[in-house]
DNA sequence: AATATTTATGCGTAATTATGCAGTAACAAT
DNA sequence: ATTGTTACTGCATAATTACGCATAAATATT
């Protein structure tokens, strides 16, 4: 990882949330603690940001709220830890939208080097970050409030695509109706994405767990790995284990 | 292995990974890390990317990082305005990527009925603010450099699209060559769209224009617009006019 | 064709840069 | 005041780069 990639980073970060902690640094940009301040101190002196203690806020709303743009966004940091080991190297991943999603990407290990293939264009543009991927974004008409690519172009486009992962941003799972959804044009193309990938996982927080909405996406039996944010012990996930699914 | 294909290969990862290590690079191109270093130095030179220490960043990141600021932007804010003059209801259009594009979508009129079409994700996910317009995104490989999707694919999909107006964000016009453009990636996207518009519209800033670059998107007798900041009669867009152009 | 001249490349070594670690000082929160 | 965390200093180490030079290849000149 170059510094500055590390200093992209983080600045980033800082235009996304406003500030960083210094600790949170450490593990994405695989750096020690000192190395994270003498960035943070590099990019003070460049005017890019202030740094205070324990991390650094940005220049222009210093005064700001704590601002929680992401709901529940620690469980979603917690699951994004878990997802990002089952990836390796050489892989050919398809990824949904939603801001799990996103969290996964922004943990991403910065020297894997994979093939991303996403519908979603928030997900396609957190993955521009990443240095050695490779992204493939499948077109087609834009769903607005879903900003990803929906209809038969899209989902022909999937069918082109053998994928060894699929990582479903989930809404709402049960055990006996599997994951649901609650929009006709998403649910065809996370079917398709189920379709031709290897393993399937869905990310879930546990909140979600035992929803169901209108429409039907697949079954658990398509599904390989359950993460939430809940350690894998958790009475919650005995059915969903019972139904052979690997809990992470 | 030649200098020229060095740097052509240089090149390349740069555009697709925004960076590249010198270490990463001796073993495909055969050479040894001087040579390497001493490439990225005369690559540097020619303006093609930053130097670091371990390797190289595309010059795009570096610009990000040092002002989130358009560069230009008052001027862009004259071409989006003018720009839009020439939108109306039920029309497709055809769009690149770019800064001023971002102006001009920005500028859109909220009630304008129409159906986009890009291949540049900032562009896509500025039209997602627009409350009435359709979205269609050409999906392919993502040149993360330039943030748009390239390559066979991408060509094939604009070829499926019968525009009536095209926008294309210009970094080099003048009146012998035409358009053209650095990267032959995104040369074969443009005149994909070129070719399948009814109309097309060069947005330039002034200082761009009589600039040349090595590779030709087309002739400035497929264009039918240029607009810039300058007023219509500026003897510098005279030469534009002579050749047929409408100029706003 | 032979020779000179420029250009490109690789190697050894010295200098520079980047990073992590240990110990200590400063800070924030109870 | 006490305690745990974060920041700073100096230092050690490893990686990267720059420099000088020798050699090889390409180009120009006679």
């Amino acid at each position: 990882m170059l510094k500055k990639e590390r200093h992209a980073f983080i600045k980033r970060e800082i235009d996304l949330h406003n500030k960083v902690l210094s600790a949170d640094l450490c593990i994405p940009l695989k750096a020690s603690e000192d190395t994270i301040r003498r960035d943070l101190q590099e990019l003070e002196k460049a005017n890019l940001l202030t740094k205070v203690h324990g991390g650094a806020i940005s220049k222009s709303i210093q005064f700001s709220l704590e601002n929680q743009i992401f709901y529940s966004q620690s469980e979603k940091i917690v699951i994004a830890k878990k997802a990002i080991t089952l990836l390796q190297d050489g892989m050919t991943i398809l990824l949904s939208g939603g801001t799990t999603i996103i969290q996964m990407i922004k943990a991403l290990p910065p020297d894997l080097n994979a093939t991303f293939i996403t519908m979603s264009l928030p997900t396609a543009l957190g993955l521009l970050q990443h240095p050695k991927s490779e992204v493939i974004f499948v077109g087609n008409k834009i769903l607005k409030n879903a900003r990803m690519a929906v209809g038969a172009a899209a989902v022909d486009g999937i069918k082109q695509i053998n994928a060894d992962l699929c990582f479903l941003g989930t809404n709402s799972i049960n055990a006996a109706q599997g994951i649901t959804d609650l929009e006709w044009e998403i649910i065809e193309v996370k079917r398709a994405m189920v379709a031709q990938s290897k393993k399937v996982v869905s990310l879930c927080i546990s909140e979600k767990l035992n929803t169901v909405q209108k429409l039907k996406v697949c079954p658990l039996s398509d599904l390989d790995y359950l993460i939430t944010e809940l350690p894998g012990d958790h009475p919650l996930l005995m059915e969903y284990q019972m139904e052979g699914l690997t809990i992470l």
